[in-house]
DNA sequence: CTTTTAGTTCGGTTAGTTCCGAACCAAGCG
DNA sequence: CGCTTGGTTCGGAACTAACCGAACTAAAAG
C-alpha cells in the first residue's frame, strides 16, 4: 500500500478544495493534492495511477496539464527511465501570482462599472458610490498584501 | 431601444467577469452586469429579456437564482403588477462576506497540509514549512482586511 | 367570463466536460 | 532484432450544464 487510510481521506478533501479554487478537473486537483502532501520525494506515474486509481490515459493528461501550468514540476534520478513529480517549489508563489492576476481583472472592472455609474447614473449614484469607493480600497489593499507576501517568499528562495 | 452599444459591449465583459468568479452561468453572469449597471431604477422581466436577447423559461431560472443568492433583489410599485429588479444593496457586503467564507475554508485546508506535512515529511519539510507559514500569514491577513471592510459599510448603511 | 399580462414549470436538445480503452511510440534490455 | 517499460495520443462513451419552447397558472383588465 502507497498510502494510508487518512492520506486517502485528505487527497478527496483537498482535492474537492483545488477542483474549486483553481479551476481544474477532479482527477488534476487529487493530483496536484497528492503532490502537496509528499513535498520532496516526488511520486512515480504507477504511483499515482495506483493511488488515484484512474486510467494512464487520464493521468498522462491531467499531469501534463499540471506540469504546463506550473503547479507540479518533475526531476529524474540516474539511470532510471522514470520521471518523478512533486508540487513546484514555488507552487505558493505561482498561487500568489495568479490571485494577483486575478485581482487586476477586479480592479480593472470595477472601475470600468464605477465609471460607467458615475456617468449614466449620477443622481442617483451618492450611496452606491460610497460602497464602491471602500470596495476599491480593498482590493488595492488586498493586492499589496499579495505583493507583499511574494517579495518575502521571494527572498527565502534566494537564501 | 432599451441599452446603448457600449452598454451592451460592457455586459458582455462584466458578465464574462461574473461567471469567473461567481461561478454562475454565462446568462445569470450577463443579468447581474445589467443590475449593477443600473443601481436604482431597476429592470422589469421583459427588459431584461430584450436586453439578453433569451428566453423567458431561461431568464426566469436565473433570475430566481440570483435573487435566492441574494445577489439581486425586487420591488414593486404601487397599482402594477410587474416586479423591478436591481442589484441587491449590499451586494458589495455579500460578495465581501463569501470571500470571507472562501478564505476560512481556505484557512482550514492550509492548516491541514502543514499539520499532515509537519507529522509525515517532517525530515524534509523545514524550507518547505516557511513559505506555509508566510502563506497562512498572508490568509489572515486578507482576512481582517475583509472584516474591516464589511464593518466600515456596515456602518455606512445605518446612517 | 373571456382575454391579457406576468411570469413559472417541465421535458427535451445541444454543447461541453471528463474519463476511459486501445492503439501507438520511443528508449533501453537481452 | 523482438520484448519490456514508461509513457502519449486519439476516438468515443457517459455524464453534466445551459438553454429553449410549449404548456401552464394566477391575477387583473375588459
Amino acid at each position: 500500500m502507497v498510502c494510508s487510510e487518512y492520506k486517502k481521506k485528505l487527497i478527496e478533501e483537498i482535492g474537492l478544495h483545488f477542483e474549486q479554487t483553481h479551476q481544474i478537473s477532479p482527477l488534476a486537483a487529487r493530483i496536484y493534492a497528492i503532490m502537496i502532501l509528499s513535498p520532496y520525494d516526488g511520486h512515480t506515474f504507477d504511483e499515482i495511477l495506483e493511488i488515484t486509481q484512474a486510467s494512464k490515459s487520464s493521468v498522462s493528461t491531467q499531469l501534463n496539464l499540471l506540469v504546463q501550468l506550473k503547479k507540479v514540476e518533475y526531476f529524474t534520478k540516474p539511470g532510471d527511465r522514470k520521471r518523478y513529480f512533486r508540487a513546484s517549489k514555488k507552487y505558493l508563489v505561482n498561487t500568489l501570482e495568479e490571485h494577483v492576476q486575478t485581482i487586476n481583472q477586479e480592479i480593472k472592472m470595477v472601475n470600468k462599472i464605477a465609471e460607467f455609474n458615475a456617468e449614466f447614473n449620477k443622481h442617483k449614484y451618492e450611496e452606491h458610490g460610497q460602497f464602491s469607493i471602500l470596495f476599491k480600497e480593498y482590493l488595492i489593499n488586498q493586492k499589496k498584501n499579495m505583493m507583499d507576501t511574494i517579495e518575502k517568499m521571494s527572498k527565502l528562495t534566494e537564501k
